[in-house]
DNA sequence: CGAACAAGCGAAAACGTTTTCGTGTTTATA
DNA sequence: TATAAACACGAAAACGTTTTCGCTTGTTCG
């Protein structure tokens, strides 16, 4: 790398001040007009940047927030990223992306790092292993220090700060319902281990829809997920049962479109035989055979919202309270329950 | 915010100077033993962290590297922006995404942004717009100014620096002479507009291949896609002529699984009338029904050389001539081939 | 002619580190 | 006892800015 050109550079080439420069390329009106000229005509020719550090440093302020989020291959969180850095820039923000990768390790080491002075804000999605084990201490001493912080999507009650999830429970409950409404009788339930907060919250949602319209939850209709195991031939099972379902909630779109995969092979039609509907609009429900319905999530929006509750606490714009925002989810009907 | 605790604190605290401090913290023997456990004592209890800004600003790095793609929510850049986010992570970077979102403004801002002194060194990967005006001055002045700089998967020849490309020829060429050898006749070639490099470098790919085993070109079955217009109405065509392909070569996947899915519709059996293999092994190809063969690209391995290169170059420990390494992708072979 | 004032610029502090080079005190050695 | 060496610490520069305050000039006005 070359020599930068800072303000003692140009101070040096024209015999003058630090200060003067500075003035200069400011147009402070402290600065006699040809002297002016003068330096903004070398800065402009050299191409003269402000060193961001420097200017980070003095004013204990670097205009970055910081995103821990579990994974990035993850049509989700991508899209929340995306929500996010756009809000972001359109305040002067940058984004620094960090990956935890599902692990507790990472995540506590990702905050340590962004938070000594590298960002303004941090915002996280919690890692499976840290909601697995529930150690939070991280998040706490963040807390402590008034550091500004929003959780989204993998959230949990004890953490107090700003927040923006979307209504698991609403959007598992419109997709049941929305089941029942085109006929289904018998609804299968493809979701997470009991510890993934939004696996059970969409529980809920579908068994309260069932139970709203009056049908007796089937215990052996819901299908426990490891992901961690091989995922077909855990789904397959749905499909060995002596009375298999006639519809599938799926709380994610692999699960979903893997479930569209095998009963197609083992002669389902969908939607006639079973309808299927997924959580996550990404791309696989929009072009698989068929396409499939989804729970749409709003992950633009969120990160927007996220990004947006951030910035205004870091500039202290907004309320004093946390705030808790939830999104409310829709559906996306397609092929895969059109009968 | 809470004020945050700095050495001045400290020394303070302590009555001694700042450089007691500095060097107590970090274990000099020039410190009595017991000043220093004392100041180390106070430290931990108040979880001291050294101001990166500082650091930063005194070393002169910043241990952050820049990347700017086109767009995130995209499988193939999502990959790559792991494998870059974690390489990077084991030599001790961190990394901070910009997207130019296909726009040659926000490109230059981008860059302009992260030149600033607030990165180390920068990957990126071009523009859609950039490439179709071919304004490529931006990268110039980095090149002037020795800036490490690794350009990858879209990068033109013009520009001199470290590259990391995939072999779209060959993955063509592979591609082709797998629909050959399962008996395909009639391949068509679903493509992008010609400015968009890995459009052209897979048309060319596939023509060698079909030259090489004796097939004559026909220009009617190489249909180029809008991408600002509907896929689908674009890609109906294709089945519409009065004779359609019985193979199909797709530059990316979402072109294959629309293919897939219109070929469906219109009463085509996958792969005993029509063959298809898609390029970029994302989600979809895994998931959809049924499975697409595809040229994978292994966008982590990309991810990783391209930071591997980069942070050589800003650390002085690879070869001063630029490098350009090639990924050679190799093929998946899913259900949509198999025959 | 003296005072007030404006114009044009420089010195220095501050942001939080690290590191080199002192400096003063104690201890060991001749 | 004088001297050298070891020990424990402080002062200050440096990284690149911004900004407050003060200092020269020259001009204007009474």
């Amino acid at each position: 790398m070359k020599q930068k050109i800072t303000l003692k550079n140009i101070a040096k080439e024209f015999g003058v001040s630090i200060s003067t420069v500075s003035k200069a390329l400011k147009g402070s009106h402290e600065i006699g007009e040809e002297t002016r000229q003068r330096i903004q005509a070398f800065a402009d020719y050299y191409n003269y940047k402000p060193n961001s550090l420097a200017l980070q440093l003095r004013s204990q302020k670097t205009s970055v927030i910081g995103v821990v989020i579990p994974e990035i291959v993850h049509h989700f969180f991508s899209t929340v990223i995306n929500g996010i850095e756009k809000y972001a820039n359109e305040r002067g923000y940058n984004v620094m992306v960090c990956l935890s990768n599902e692990s507790y390790e990472k995540e506590v080491s990702n905050i340590s790092m962004l938070t000594n002075g590298s960002v303004d804000g941090l915002i996280i999605s919690i890692a499976r292993e840290t909601q697995e084990n529930q150690i939070y201490k991280h998040f706490e001493a963040l807390l402590n220090d008034d550091f500004p912080l929003v959780l989204f999507d993998r959230v949990v009650d004890s953490i107090k700060c700003d927040k923006v999830i979307i209504d698991d429970v609403g959007g598992a409950y419109k997709a049941t319902n929305h089941l029942i409404e085109i006929g289904s009788e018998r609804i299968g339930l493809l979701t997470t281990q009991d510890y993934v907060t939004v696996g059970s919250l969409r529980k809920e949602g579908y068994i309260k829809s069932l139970t709203k319209n009056g049908i007796r939850v089937d215990e052996k209709l819901i299908y426990k997920i490891d992901d961690k195991r091989d995922l077909f031939d855990q789904i397959k099972k749905v499909f060995e049962s002596e009375n298999p379902p006639d519809a599938i909630l799926a709380v994610n779109e692999i699960y979903a479109a893997i479930a569209s995969k095998i009963a197609q092979e083992q002669g389902y039609r969908i939607p006639e035989d079973i309808a299927i509907i997924g959580f996550t609009d990404g791309l696989i429900s929009e072009y698989t055979s068929p396409s499939l319905s989804s729970v749409v999530q709003h992950g633009d929006l969120m990160g927007k919202q996220a990004a947006e509750l951030l910035i205004n606490r870091i500039e202290h714009k907004g309320s004093d309270e946390f705030q808790r925002e939830v999104i409310s989810p829709n559906l996306k009907i397609r092929q895969s329950t059109k009968r």
